[in-house]
DNA sequence: AACTATTTATAAGA
DNA sequence: TTCTTATAAATAGTT
């Protein structure tokens, strides 16, 4: 329709192709409209130029997704199921390996261990104890650093009490006995954590020596 | 366009309107498939009519999921991702979930446990006890259950020795010696079995007393 | 489902 | 892009 009659084919003018193209989309479009109120149905045009932008056209009465999950319904055709699916099978494969390690936990906490096997049992208390050591070695160094730092401090206050006050050094035993207040000098190591250190019972290799 | 001109408004008339929609219909598609071939553009139209018939056309340069994929990246429109939110809320969750058992049993196991307050050490190093303690308690249940077996089997054994060969009874040190063989009558608790609780070290309260 | 009078869409030009 | 207009195409009402 026009002046002239057209063959169905690309547009080689690009300019030809964009006002065609301007043209017939409103037309559609308008079509759209017009069969949606006089036949009382449910439209959805969705157009992408051939430089990507995009128009589309919906009835009111409905909207892109209500209309697309109908079709889904309607039609058994998967539209975006299979991205629905693919993430329904990461939380299946997440679920299972945090089970895994629920129960690996459990185990190594001494919980629901009456079914295992002996083998089981054995491997169990190897990672335990060797957690245990590692733990305490971890402890140990700490300690020592902290055991370096009191006598660090030690020194310097000696020193200092030498210098300014002309008095004797105080010892290292006196020193101890002054806990809270000397701690508070440095709060990295709040004061609790060497008392908790000395009352631990039943760790015979963190004792001072 | 036709022998009169028409309002656009819902056709009253049922069989007219059914046979409207159907021609309309059909130029919608027509002028769908036309523009997407002069105009090089990508198309996709879905019809649902008034009794919930679908109808659909789509550029065969595309498909609908991609071209709704399309169209939900440049328009930033959520199509379905409403429904995918609160899959991947899930994912999230129980990824973060999956993340601290992660910590929790590298913590267990004595891994990057350097960077821990002696408080969070110590607790480890409860919990570890705790697990150890519960696991051998375990695993002397087991060699308990294990020397009452034995015993019994000693006993049936030396019965059906004298009743049947008129034999003299072999002890339990005899017993033992024939390890492979005898276990074999009964495969739960397979072979390699007790010969690991002897050689496990350092475990005192496991030996046999 | 055809027909056809008319309306509508639109190609080309401005 | 928009307007114009000749003409092609769509379609309402009819058969």
């Amino acid at each position: 329709m026009g002046r002239g009659k057209i063959e169905i084919k690309r547009i080689e003018n690009s300019s030809n192709r964009q006002v065609t193209f301007s043209k017939r989309k409103n037309g559609i479009i308008k079509k759209a409209r017009e069969i949606s109120v006089l036949c009382d149905c449910t439209v959805s045009i969705i157009i992408f130029s051939s430089s990507g932008k995009h128009f589309e056209f919906c009835s009111p009465s409905t909207t892109l997704p209500a209309l697309l999950e109908k079709y889904q319904n309607n039609s058994g055709k998967k539209l975006w199921d299979a991205k629905h699916e693919s993430l329904n099978a990461e939380i299946e494969r997440i679920r299972k390996e945090n089970d895994n390690m629920q129960i690996e936990l459990r185990h190594l906490r001494g919980e629901d261990i009456n079914s295992l096997q002996p083998q089981e049992l054995i491997a169990i208390e190897a990672s335990l104890e060797t957690g245990v050591d590692a733990v305490r070695a971890a402890r140990m160094r700490i300690w020592e650093e902290l055991k370096k730092r009191i006598s660090r401090l030690e020194k310097e206050h000696n020193e200092l009490c030498f210098k300014w006050h002309k008095q004797m050094p105080i010892d290292a035993t006196n020193l101890r006995e002054m806990d809270l207040g000397y701690y508070q000098v440095d709060r990295e190591f709040p004061p609790q954590i060497p008392m908790a250190f000395r009352v631990q019972p039943s760790h015979p290799n963190l004792q001072d020596n």
